[in-house]
DNA sequence: TTATTAAAGGATAAATATTATTTTTTATAT
DNA sequence: ATATAAAAAATAATATTTATCCTTTAATAA
């Protein structure tokens, strides 16, 4: 179990017991949305508010802690910042893996191409994953 | 000026004014947000309704007539579904524009290196577009 | 054409989702 | 240990999206 305090701090972010169980869960689980994430804390914080929950993935956006991954036909979820990489999205059961995908030589062509001057990419690849091909 | 009528009809969907108007305005634009089309759209029918919009949002994109753009940092951009193709988001104006790029060999990797079946693609690249560049 | 009918639009209420406000509590630096 | 700025809790307020109900209309066929 990673202690997430001196991670918070570098990014200007109290270490409150919240907080560091939202980092825990996300760390745990990958990728999880408000909602599940609400369900998750109210086990562990009987009382904690849902405007908790918002403020602090806006917080956290806002410092880099974790991003935001949108999801076609499906609803944001959030990790915590890592280098970065693209996503697989199952239709099915709806589970996000991360995937490490060199797209240097797309992005010198399109800067090749065209004027555009890119500064991230979000790639995201719906399909099956493996366990709900096999169901 | 396209005649959307049998185009719509064509996706199960009856060509009202309405409808003729946002196909139009989608055509015009290319990328539109929710409320610019409901700001477009009110100056050609003054009582039309929020929820006709995205009424027929939802069903256009159910029929497969129009796509949704998630764009990181911003809000979604609804535009006419043709060939898949991939997005450049300007972060400065919010300007979407479409990209042609072959991300076959891609997918081929992701295909003999794991289970997961891809189905469909999402890629956008952020960043700044040319006119933002030179202002 | 006109009549019929299922579907769409308009108006508005309701439901969801997100953000703001106020007071109480707490993490952190001194 | 204390002071203080920030965070949490408890709502209230907004914003966004969907549902409902009644009226109007596009599509179909006589």
């Amino acid at each position: 179990m990673i202690n997430y305090t001196n991670i918070l701090r570098e990014h200007n972010l109290k270490a409150t017991p919240q907080r560091l169980a939202i980092a825990d869960e996300l760390y745990k689980k990958g990728h999880i949305s408000i909602e599940s994430l609400y369900e998750l804390m109210v086990n562990k914080f009987s009382s904690i508010s849902l405007a908790t929950i918002y403020k602090n993935i806006n917080l956290m956006l806002e410092n880099s802690f974790i991003q935001e991954i949108k999801i076609p036909y499906s609803k944001s979820v959030y990790e915590l910042t890592q280098a970065p990489h693209s996503h697989l999205a199952c239709e099915k059961c709806f589970a996000v893996e991360d995937i490490t995908i060199d797209l240097n030589s797309i992005i010198d062509i399109i800067t090749k191409e065209s004027s555009f001057k890119i500064t991230s990419t979000n790639l995201v690849l719906s399909g099956i994953c493996e366990n709900c091909q096999l169901g």
